[in-house]
RNA sequence: GCCGGGAUGGCGGAACUGGUAGACGCGCCGGACUCAAAAUCCGGUUCUGGCGACAGAGUGCGAGUUCGAUUCUCGCUCCCGGCACCA
């Protein structure tokens, strides 16, 4: 063999093997114990980032560990193809979103197999192909006739200068990113999907997720938001005001309601009221988020209209509030400014009455006057409430409740944060929506017989509308039902749609009679599925319920689709923007931008390389092709090869983490290799090797083979459970520094250095797959080492005589003693008091307690 | 604002179940090899004091529990992710 480590040559060199053997071909072979292995597919942004490359990997690590445990892996790749940044590259650059699309797949496919994953790309998919996405508004059309796809309204972003529907990126600060004019908000008629039916099971599900990160259930459960309380409806001159409430206990103290500016009261006031309606037509600028609703300052207008209260029939009146949610609830809550601290801060600012109803159990009521914020304990009694005082929360609900249930004003209900799924887009490069609209006969599906509904390519949105409802061709259909001129739907489906099922596909990939067939049951659920943590809430939510409806449609036999999941933390860089006179943002990569550090690090000026001219640094971020911040791995991989590259990746930190870019270190990960490389072209260059005797091992021998069994038993621990392969890697170049120090002349020196260098190879197998298949054959092993049996642990190896303990005086190390490993609680006592080191620090005091820690350490307590 | 997470040497990180803080690597310092450089190899490297043996301090900040806390509890600060039309 070569004893240069030339990447350049082993890494075409391997891919080629593997090609040519169609290692990665997963066969649907369902006798075998099968393992899916799953990244997040990317977005075909342009080239692959930094983060990519660390998702790819470590994927790619753990299908090839389970591949040489012996599991019959698939781990298949595609494309997340439709979206908004190739319809911005269109206005940019006047290319078709499908052709920038297209060309960024061919691209970023090319990086991907340079960096070797062990991918079986007969599966490949991308779903802007008609092949994939038919089956999207096949199976939404399933959900339209279900009742689960329905259509209301809904609030979008609405730009007046570009007559066109922003998405929330592209409002910044309040005003449209391309014109910079203010942004208000408009509604409009969406399609939904009613994952809200299904969100008890959402939430019951997460229980049984125990392969999933505890913060990502958690987060999902608090988005789901159940509570459970009380409606209450405040009857009015004409009807009733509903409103929802977990604090029904408090109602004796409700001084008013407030209702969203988009409720039909607040219409209503405003018609004969100029200052409600202005105050409306303010709550009606700004942006949809709420992060933007709620970091807002909270402020309300009364109204004229008064309701009544159900138990008391005092008149209350009504406001309308900026910080009331139409989407939440009823878009209306009762007002107990005793109670509830955002009520509280209200009353105050605007002089509205508070009254007490809770007291603590053993104190008085607080003073409305004088208290300074809101009490809001459930664990008082009620005071102040007529015949209720005295009662505790839950029989304070239960009795009001009762109460107004008999009143036909309340009721007790169960209430989710969680809304149902807007699908609609008024946007060109998504799935169209398979709907026709007939004069006559109003709203169509298109037959199945029909489908797909093709999305026209040529079309080049210029930022005015969507330019799907300027296409003749497309729009103007004859209507399915009456044969009518009629008009296709020009809305396309969110994104997230296209992501909720390919997991599925790619089992049953390439069969164009079905969505799904029997190949999905036996390859779901995803045994492994990694991914951004970005994606804890939205995309795993959307992918739960979606597979429950194919499930309910019979479809598929799972109820979860991801058994296990991997969250990796973001890879960040700095982002640098500038922002010209009419507000319009434009984002530079930190390559092409210099800095000047203040004495704490961080950026503190930074220039355009193009122009010299100042831009302003905003913080970390995560890559993205929107921030203009991500790293290309090609320089990386032209250097120093994809293995190194891979390796770095893994060994700068743990996967859930999120990093901040920096290659320093990179030269680490590259001198290792070599020394892999070097270690085995001596070794192999020194001839045949005899076989090992271990019982004929002397001391050195021994420890070395304890070690690498030792390091067998890491590694696989490491990847297979923890899936911290820094530390992985960590324990093999501890081996390898070892293995350097190690005499070879030995009797069996020489057998003990091939055992250890077999397991370095077929332990590295996974992360630095090239290298190891090049080193593998040169062992002397056929074929691919991806195809070799993962090492196992020889217990008898791990046997050790002695053990060191540490001894500490009063929490402080001392010293150190060396004990029979089988050596008992008063023999190690003994041993540790007698340590010279231990006993200076004993001299005059009187020993209290010996605290011994099996096989770690003993604690002399004196004093 | 709300939900979730994070903070450890000059840097990335390790310490898995409350038990030796700083494994492994980068960088830096010194040495070997070399005409020289690169590469490679050897040694050192948390801070403070000390020639040294050694001692003291130390895991974002402030409290607490414990024989013992990077790890558990409470209160903060800063950073990151998400907040429903970026994906």
């Amino acid at each position: 063999m070569d004893d240069q480590y030339r990447p350049d040559q082993i890494e075409p060199a391997a891919q080629a093997w593997w090609g040519a053997h169609h290692t990665f071909r997963a066969l649907d072979d369902d006798t075998r114990e099968k393992f899916y292995c799953l990244c997040m597919f990317p977005y075909p942004s342009g080239k692959l980032h930094m983060g990519h490359v660390r998702n790819y990997t470590i994927g790619d690590v753990i299908s090839r560990f389970h591949r040489m445990q012996g599991r019959n892996v698939l781990q298949p790749m595609g494309w997340d193809a439709f979206g908004l940044p190739a319809e911005n590259a269109a206005m940019a650059n006047g290319v078709p979103p499908a052709k920038w699309t297209r060309d960024n797949i061919a691209y970023m496919r090319a990086q991907l197999q340079k960096l070797g994953f062990g991918l079986d790309w007969e599966r490949e998919l991308a779903t802007c192909d008609p092949a994939y996405y038919r089956w999207n508004q096949w199976f939404f059309l399933r959900m339209r006739e279900r009742g689960i796809a329905y259509k209301k309204t809904g609030v979008v972003n609405w730009d007046p200068v570009d007559q066109t529907v922003l998405a929330n990126e592209q409002v910044v600060d309040g005003r449209g990113w391309r014109t910079g004019a203010l942004v208000e908000r408009r509604e409009i008629p969406m399609y939904y999907l009613n994952i809200t039916r299904y969100a008890d099971e959402l939430i019951e599900g997460l229980e049984g997720l125990d392969g999933w990160p505890e913060r990502v259930r958690t987060m999902q459960a608090n988005w789901i938001g159940r509570s459970e309380g009380v409606e209450i409806r405040f009857p009015h001159a004409d009807g009733k005001l509903g409103v929802f409430t977990t604090r029904a206990d408090t109602l004796m103290g409700a001084t008013w309601v407030a209702v969203a500016a988009e409720h039909p009261l607040a219409q209503r006031a405003a018609a004969d009221d100029p200052k409600v309606a202005a105050f409306i037509d303010e709550c009606g600028r700004g942006g949809t988020t709420e992060a933007e609703l709620a970091t807002q300052e909270k402020k309300g207008v009364p109204t004229r209209l008064t309701v009544e209260h159900p138990l008391t029939g005092a008149a209350l009146p009504v406001w309308v509030a900026n910080y009331v949610l139409m989407a939440y609830g009823e878009g209306a809550v009762m007002a107990v400014p005793a109670h509830d601290q955002r009520d509280f801060e209200f009353a105050r600012k605007y002089g509205l009455p508070i009254r007490t109803v809770v007291r603590a159990g053993d104190g008085a009521p607080l003073d409305p006057d004088t208290m300074e914020e809101a009490f809001l304990t459930k664990d008082g009694v009620l005071c102040n409430s007529g015949k209720y005082d005295g009662l505790a929360f839950p029989a304070a609900v239960a009795a009001i409740a009762s109460d107004l249930e008999a009143k036909d004003c309340g009721v007790l209900r169960v209430q989710y944060r969680l809304r149902d799924w807007g699908i609609s887009r008024q946007r060109y490069w998504g799935c169209p929506i398979p709907v026709v609209h007939c004069a006559a006969c109003g709203e169509v599906p298109v037959p199945d017989d029909q489908l797909p509904v093709l999305l026209p390519e040529d079309l080049v949105p210029d930022g005015a509308g969507n330019p799907l409802a300027r296409c003749k061709e497309f729009v103007e259909v004859a209507c399915p039902q009456c044969g009518a001129d009629a008009r296709r739907e020009t809305d396309t489906m969110d994104t997230f749609v296209d992501s909720s099922w390919y997991f599925l596909r790619f089992a049953s990939f390439g069969n164009d009679a079905a969505m799904v067939d029997e190949r999905a049951a036996y390859w779901l659920p995803v045994d492994q599925y990694i991914g951004g943590i970005e994606h804890a809430i939205l995309h795993l939510l959307y992918s739960r319920f979606w597979v429950r409806v194919m499930r309910d449609a019979g479809l598929v036999p799972h109820d979860e689709p991801f058994r296990n999941l991997l969250t990796q933390g973001m890879v960040l860089n700095n982002i640098y923007s500038r922002r010209d006179d009419a507000g319009r943002v434009r984002y530079f990569n930190p390559a092409e931008v210099t800095i000047t550090r203040n004495d704490r690090g961080e950026v503190a000026s930074a220039t355009a390389d193009e122009d010299g001219k100042p831009v302003q640094w905003d913080g970390m971020g995560t890559m993205s092709k929107s921030k203009n911040n991500g790293v290309d791995p090609n320089d990386m991989v032209a250097r120093y090869g994809a293995d190194t590259a891979r390796l770095f990746m893994l060994f700068t930190s743990p996967p859930e983490q999120s990093l901040e870019w920096s290659d320093a270190g990179i030269e680490g990960a590259a001198r290792f290799l070599r020394r892999v490389w070097k270690m085995t072209a001596t070794h192999v260059a020194a001839g045949p090797v005899p076989a090992l005797d271990a019982a004929a091992l002397d001391e050195a021998a021994r420890t070395l083979r304890r070690r690498t069994h030792e390091t067998i038993a890491k590694v696989s621990d490491d990847i297979g459970r923890r899936y911290t392969f820094n530390t992985a890697i960590a324990a093999v170049m501890e081996l390898l520094n070892e293995m350097s120090q190690f005499d070879t002349s030995g009797a069996q020196g020489r057998a003990v250095e091939r055992e250890a260098l077999e397991a370095v190879v077929l332990l590295l197998a996974p992360m630095v797959p090239h290298a190891c298949h090049a080193l593998w054959q040169a062992l002397g092993h056929e074929g691919t080492v991806a195809d070799a049996a993962w090492p196992s642990v020889d217990e008898t190896a791990l046997v050790r005589d002695t053990i060191e303990l540490v001894v500490q005086v009063n929490g402080k190390l001392r010293g150190q003693v060396s004990v029979a490993s089988d050596a008992d609680r008063a023999e190690i006592e003994r041993a540790a008091l007698a340590e010279p080191g231990v006993q200076r620090f004993l001299e005059g005091v009187q020993v209290r307690k010996v605290i011994v820690v099996p096989g770690r350490l003993v604690n002399v307590v004196a004093g």
